[in-house]
RNA sequence: GGCCCCUUGGUCAAGCGGUUAAGACAUCGCCCUUUCACGGCGGUAACAGGAGUUCGAUUCUCCUAGGGGUCACCA
């Protein structure tokens, strides 16, 4: 048997994280086991549309190399793959169930149905539809179905014994019939209802794993009454865990950090985000920790997936992310980096010079420009800077030495990296001073920082002569003046 | 509230009857060093609680507690 999943989302915006991690286990299993991966729009809700929240969907999953098999866009053989272009095969499934006698017709109206819940719930009980149209004879089915009376079908479930499945993950899951409620299949609109449309297409598409979040584990039960009055054959289930934002909320919406594209924005790498979320309640049974999405597929399993909801640490996402862009080529860090360049109006500078200081010390990108402001224009600084211990310097000390490095660097015609290094060194050796005595006043004078990337070397050459004389000149003024 | 599920350091997480209870992030300290970062070395830190079963429980069972989910003509 061919093993075929699928990832059933709502177009309602953009992605989520955990739907984007169900989406990948999802996917992951599909192709870990050879089998296929199926995409299917689920807008049965138009309410919820959100015009172009399709595209997100198809962007996203391809974006990360996640393609499927068979989907709105490419097509397959039991399309069609949006759920409200399947809208008129449902209808007959329900009656078919009706015919069985394991559905029927109810014509409550909903006014009534809440009146007998506040009811039921006015007396501490609780709320089960009391299977009140199910006494109705066929004559007066008929009749009302004649007459035009709007009605929903019911799944009929028996008022006693047990519905149980088997869940991979959870293990064995019973629940008492006489805790489940007769759900509604079809609605007055004549659209099924979302649980009655998944298990229709579920089945109709021939999905023989289906993995979804732990939400639905109490009500599969219901699903799985479904299958047998159809006399379908079960799907093997794997519920999947939240990702939470604490130990109290999962990560929603309103955390503002949640979407995929959020991250994105940030300037995280899509290949981290993948890796840090697919280890969010998975783990491959051995130390590895980066994977690539085709080592993903190799690796996974639902032997490693956990059965308790995993807290989503941004810390560790960003170490990840720092992780993966060191491992950068120093040219595709500068693609990544360029636009955060030009923001910061350094857009002009070498970028081999800034790739190496910044690669090593950039965790996600937008931190880029913030630590390379000074670059494009001189800060404000207190003459403090000028103190530091360990490279015994004091503002004493850093005017002398600034005083006797500037007409040197002022006769140096070799304005490199290698030309700035060698005559700095070259002149703390001749001085007899340690190298920290002649560098940090330097450094702080071009930068005006007392932390910067790269050293007094780098920072000079990035700068250029003309706008490093300028800065160490001005340095040298401040000095004087004692403020 | 009924029903279902979950519970190893701050976080992810290994463990599947006998371990000094891994590893990673974070945190702390030291080293390297031209500041910071990177890198290297080391430290602090956990089996929710209580009964059983057993020669022996983190591991199996039950109870309690805490947390989550679900009880819609929403998906």
């Amino acid at each position: 048997m061919t093993i075929r999943t699928r990832f059933a989302p709502s177009p309602t915006g953009y992605m989520h994280l955990g739907n984007l991690r169900s989406a990948l286990y999802t996917y992951l299993f599909a192709r870990h086991h050879g089998g296929a991966f199926i995409l299917r729009i689920e807008d049965t809700d138009q309410a919820r549309f959100v015009e172009g929240a399709v595209d997100v969907i198809y962007r996203t999953l391809r974006g990360i190399g996640m393609e499927w098999d068979e989907g709105p866009d490419v097509g397959g053989a039991f399309g069609p793959y949006v759920q409200s272009e399947r809208k008129d095969m449902y209808l007959p499934y329900a009656r078919q169930l009706v015919e069985a006698g394991k559905a029927y017709y109810c014509f409550c109206a909903k006014e009534d149905l809440e009146a007998r819940r506040a009811e039921a719930e006015a007396r501490g009980e609780v709320w089960k539809y009391d299977k009140h149209c199910k006494c109705l004879s066929h004559e007066e089915v008929a009749a009302k179905l004649a007459a035009g009376e709007p009605y929903v079908i019911r799944q009929d479930v028996p008022l006693s014994g047990e519905a149980s499945f088997d869940d991979v993950i959870y293990g064995h899951i019973a629940v008492d019939c006489a805790d489940l409620d007769d759900m509604i299949l079809i609605k007055a609109d004549g659209m099924p209802t979302y649980n009655f449309a998944n298990v229709v297409d579920d089945h109709t598409m021939g999905i023989t794993h289906v993995m979804r979040g732990n939400e639905y584990l109490a009500s599969t039960p219901k699903y799985n009454l479904l299958y047998d009055a159809f006399e379908w054959e079960r799907p093997v289930y794997i519920h999947m865990t939240q990702i939470m934002r604490d130990a109290q909320h999962k990560l929603s919406k309103r955390d503002g950090d949640a979407y995929y594209e959020d991250f994105i924005d940030k300037g995280y790498l899509s290949e981290a985000i993948v890796n840090y979320v697919a280890l969010l309640g998975w783990n491959p049974g051995d130390e590895r920790e980066f994977f690539t999405l085709a080592e993903l597929c190799e690796a996974f399993g639902v032997e490693g997936m956990s059965k308790s909801p995993a807290i989503f640490d941004a810390q560790k996402l960003t170490w990840m992310n720092a992780e993966y862009i060191r491992r950068l080529a120093p040219e595709t860090f500068t693609v990544h980096a360029l636009p955060y360049y030009r923001s910061a109006g350094i857009g002009h500078m070498d970028t081999a010079v800034l790739a190496a200081i910044l690669q090593q010390r950039t965790e996600i990108f937008s931190q880029i420009p913030g630590m390379v402001a000074f670059l494009a224009k001189a800060e404000e600084y207190p003459l403090s800077y000028f103190t530091n211990k360990k490279s015994k310097t004091n503002p004493d000390i850093a005017l002398d030495v600034l005083k006797r490095v500037l007409p040197e660097l002022e006769a140096l015609q070799d304005w490199s990296i290698a030309g700035i290094h060698d005559l700095l060194i070259g002149l703390a050796q001749v001085w007899g001073m340690k190298n920290g005595t002649l560098l940090w006043p330097v450094r702080i004078a071009l930068s005006g920082r007392e932390v910067t990337p790269g050293g007094a070397v780098e920072i000079a050459y990035l700068l250029g002569r003309d706008e490093a004389l300028a800065r160490l000149r001005a340095g040298i003024a401040k000095l004087e003046v004692g403020e």
